[in-house]
DNA sequence: TAGTGGTCTAGACCACGAA
DNA sequence: TCGTGGTCTAGACCACTAA
């Protein structure tokens, strides 16, 4: 979308009328009607054809939803997946109030293993991150996350933030996609300490790469309490 | 996508240029080009308009890419995603042999779980399809898929396919997308014996409500070996 | 019946890329 | 210079919904 750097100056009449539209449109609620394509046609004195183009951009975003013979409306925001949660959000999502004990929060030399996941050279510096995070105050994971320093500097010297993402994302480096593995496995010894559950006990292992565009930002590794914790998920395309 | 029930009879004309170019396109190398804008003007003998909004949607779906000044030319494939993978197609993947063993497929009674999984009733019929699934041999997981019997008439007496999506596929009923929920766990004794490990050690299970727009086609319950099986995700939106 | 979105026409000018 | 996609116009008829 590099309309917007067209923006200034003289803008194009598709994005004046989308953004316009989309400017109403942002905060409504679901099945608000939208103006019909006729009254931006008079509005902006265009043609109803960019006033189609516009109205388009919108519905393929899924901001808005035409129903022919009725109107065009505000959707119903889509089904997940055009924004990574984080922990916090996750949990609030299920109604469970999120804590975040910081366990490690230190300056380290990449191990092989991150430094390839964060596409680094052996013993570069990265942010490594341990929480110990609770939902109602009971343990339900451990994650460990590591931060490409280069692409973060002064992240250890501002002051742990309580959620990761938030403070990605005030950086223009929240992840939005990443690549994740899951598996099965039983807690160690440690794990189970933190954890306080028993040695032995099935927990859930997930590793992310969150990245933006092509960027790699984040890599973390977490080990859930299998019981405390399923994970969901909505894979796939919209139809 | 309802344009497929007016097809036959008098096809929208956008609906004809995008059905041909796709067809064109299908198979084809990312890179190589589509016809022109233009060139279907006058093969098609429409307005260009018409055939914009024939590529447009190709477009969107990710078939097609635009290049200002140069042309128009088949994407490379997008991030995954677009797409729900069937067993074999991911072992497929990963370079491994995908094998299935039919272990029941029959007619049931929904059972109170199934039903609400399937929007149905308790007692209304599905069928029941469980398979254990071998990698290069190797027992990997076993599946139970339940499939809601009405919108799938004569599945059982058509004979067992080899993979239930391509199957869903003829019949149009393949998942566009799904809701899943993993979790980690402890092998029973039944399904211990049946993956060949012993009782007790981990698994990964994986529930499935796979979807075509707001029907729920399949609900599927799968418990894979840890030790075989780690389970990959692109999530989030493109960038 | 009036308004909506869905489709379609037959042109036009522009910026850009390649030759 | 010529062909490409990007934008835009000023209409038109249709099927559908709601009053």
């Amino acid at each position: 979308m590099d309309e917007l750097l067209v923006t200034e100056g003289r803008a194009l009449k598709h994005v004046q009328v989308r953004e316009y539209v989309r400017t109403l449109v942002t905060g409504a609620a679901p099945g608000s009607p939208a103006p019909s394509e006729r009254e931006l046609v008079h509005r902006f004195g265009v043609a109803r054809m960019t006033v189609r183009q516009a109205m388009d951009a919108l519905v393929v975003e899924g901001l808005l939803e035409r129903i022919p013979g009725r109107g065009t409306f505000v959707a119903r925001p889509r089904r997940a997946a055009s924004r990574l949660t984080s922990f916090t959000e996750e949990m609030a999502r299920r109604g469970l109030l999120a804590e975040s004990q910081t366990l490690l929060a230190r300056r380290e030399q990449a191990g092989p293993g991150v430094a390839r996941a964060l596409n680094l050279t052996e013993g570069d510096a990265v942010i490594h991150w341990r929480r110990l995070r609770r939902a109602d105050g009971v343990p339900m994971c451990l994650e460990d996350a590591y931060l490409n320093e280069v692409l973060i500097p002064g992240f250890l010297q501002s002051g742990m933030p309580t959620s990761l993402y938030d403070a990605l994302e005030v950086r223009g480096l929240r992840p939005t996609w990443a690549e994740d593995s899951i598996n099965a496995d039983i807690a160690s010894a440690d794990e189970a300490q933190l954890l306080e559950v028993d040695p032995g006990v099935p927990v859930l292992r997930h590793s992310r790469r969150g990245l933006v565009g092509e960027k790699i930002i984040e890599v973390s590794r977490t080990v859930y309490r299998a019981d405390r914790y399923t994970m969901w998920l909505q894979v796939g395309a919209e139809g």
